[in-house]
DNA sequence: CTGAAAGCGCTAACAC
DNA sequence: GTGTTAGCGCTTTCAG
């Protein structure tokens, strides 16, 4: 039985032993329909016989087209970041789509080099988180005419399309909420605003919502720390050395906040009832920790699924028509409180707000 | 300026620009040594300006080689798992190889076809948990001979080489721990023990220790449900219904744990005063539940960084010697308390139990 | 060190 | 429907 040299059948060896043409072969494998189910049969058996397996490069070299797409995102290192990546895994998967992951590690000069080689090795398409990316990504992208899906954000790319939801507004109207306590003294935790157009748009959300209030957020309580539990834990430090305190900490991720809760019962310091905290993605765990957290529901599966869904609608040149903005949804938990001095009663009551973008 | 029939530019055309053959340009490009400073300095002029892009299908094509590995995981839907992969993609990034990632949700009749596909589309090595896989998983990685590496077990598999710690021999160092508190009377949650070696093992690692102690582990008193959080709630809720409790729950993951945990909350149950709860993985957040959970720590970033390295030797046939199995770490927090009819004082005092494998 | 030439395994026209 | 034939863009001998 001839072989090819690396040892494995080939098409040829199966277009052999079927007794077909090459071309035959191919099309029984990759359209089926296209052969005479006779035909189909013995490719079939000879594929099974040979253990004949499709050599991938080949077919992306023929065809110019690889079935696997990627996605860039600040690190897995994120439970709303992993829910999105697993939601768009699967839903790729059954497009018939391979995922190939990387992370940049919030190193901005490093994404260029990460989707340089994932465009190198090969995709269909590409996703990307956020708007804000360096010039050199777009001018790749868009000189190869590469599908391109932004998101976790909303708004306009020099190239691409963009699924997501409003920072901004989801900033602003948890923010409302934590207005309508009645506090004055409101301190943000962000990670760094450089080059993240998101962490930016949360805390202007936040500066927003203040000023539509009269209020104005210092810029000496917007701290930043790496997103993490650990910076979490820092910022509040951080905040409790303050001479004067806020009374409620805005935290922009779920896990930071999870580290500034963790804190502040390291201080003996009550919260909420001597400070607020709130976070922002609403991962699994805000609602479980103690007390539950007051969060903001991202869509993070959500994202995952319909930026697969549109990807591949770019790619397979199908109209999807716009995506429309994501909604995310104010999540009032113990975390939050009324403001110490304005206090009536220890526990506010569990309201569940509503809120479109 | 002559360019290909796709529109961008190929090699030839680097070649062209910079007067130098194929070969040369395609050398200058994959290993800079072998070319004059002068012909690399010319290649790396004409690739700039046409502003070049490899083409890894045809190199993958003609060299047999595509720098890239898969890794099928059960779920990416789990912070452990994520750890690892996260580790794993970034030192495989350091050595120039990418990561195709997949997940079988735990139906075990999907994972030979995603593995199948992933070998299709072309890898140079795989990963994946455990050592109990279908026949033909093997049988088609054998095949083909590619470099396996599998993690989160010990066990001897029938193909690959294993990267990981013993499953049995924590859950026992942890059950051992339990004992020493006087519990009697020890319940078990897991996820489905079918196609599912790890955690079949963390329950013989449990029955293990309680025989040595002359207890027994009751069948009825191990409770399988989806490893999550929901898991977790709805497993308690079926062992508080019981008509005799047991004193402790161990589940087999910290997430199953942080489920029990709230529904014991839930219940107006007291932990660690009324039930003991541990877990199993030290994930960032067990620290941070309230009480704080008793667990076992277990390499996974290290697993992911280890993993990477081992299957990148394989396949550059570097000698790396066996891995040793990986260390875990029995962490005493104070979800495990006295069993309730020895207890003494409220509070166990806060061990550290090191534990090798 | 460089150039020429022969494929890698497949898809996609194109005739039949 | 099916067979034939060009490549896809690159690496890798092999001479020189």
């Amino acid at each position: 039985m001839p072989q090819s040299p690396t040892g494995r059948p080939t098409l040829e060896d199966v277009a052999r032993l079927a007794d077909v043409s090459l071309g035959s072969a191919s099309r029984a494998l990759s359209d089926p329909g296209l052969v005479k189910p006779k035909t189909l049969k013995r490719v079939t058996q000879a594929v099974e016989q040979l253990g004949y397996v499709r050599n991938g490069a080949a077919r992306a070299l023929a065809s110019r087209r690889t079935f696997s797409v990627g996605a860039v995102y600040p690190t897995l290192h994120n439970p709303a970041f992993a829910d999105s990546i697993h939601a768009l895994q699967q839903t790729l998967w059954g497009f018939g789509y391979q995922l190939v992951v990387a992370s940049h590690e919030y190193v901005e000069e490093r994404e260029y080099e990460v989707v340089r080689s994932i465009v190198e090795r090969g995709v269909d398409g590409l996703i990307l988180v956020g708007v804000e990316h360096d010039q050199q990504v777009f001018d790749l992208v868009r000189h190869r005419k590469l599908p391109l899906v932004l998101t976790w954000s909303l708004e306009q790319p020099p190239y691409g399309h963009t699924v997501g939801f409003s920072n901004r507004q989801a900033a602003y109207d948890l923010t409302r909420a934590v207005l309508a306590k009645g506090h004055k003294d409101i301190a943000v935790v962000c990670g760094s605003r450089k080059h993240n157009e998101r962490a930016r748009q949360r805390v202007s959300g936040t500066a927003d919502a203040m000023a539509d209030h009269g209020l104005t957020l210092r810029e000496d309580w917007i701290v930043e720390q790496p997103l993490s539990v650990e910076g979490g834990k820092l910022a509040m430090r951080h905040i409790l050395a303050m001479a004067q305190r806020p009374t409620a900490v805005m935290c922009n991720t779920d896990t930071l906040a999870i580290g500034a809760l963790h804190e502040c019962r390291m201080h003996g310091i009550v919260v909420p009832d001597e400070m607020s905290i709130t976070g922002y993605d609403d991962i699994e765990l805000a609602s479980l920790t103690i007390p539950p957290l007051a969060t903001v529901h991202i869509p993070t599966a959500q994202m995952g699924t319909l930026s697969a869904r549109r990807l591949v609608g770019l790619i397979e040149d199908r109209d999807l028509g716009e995506t429309p903005a994501l909604s995310h949804e104010v999540i009032i938990r113990e975390s939050l409180g009324q403001a110490p001095s304005t206090r009536r009663r220890k526990k506010a009551p569990d309201v569940h707000d509503r809120g479109a973008r």
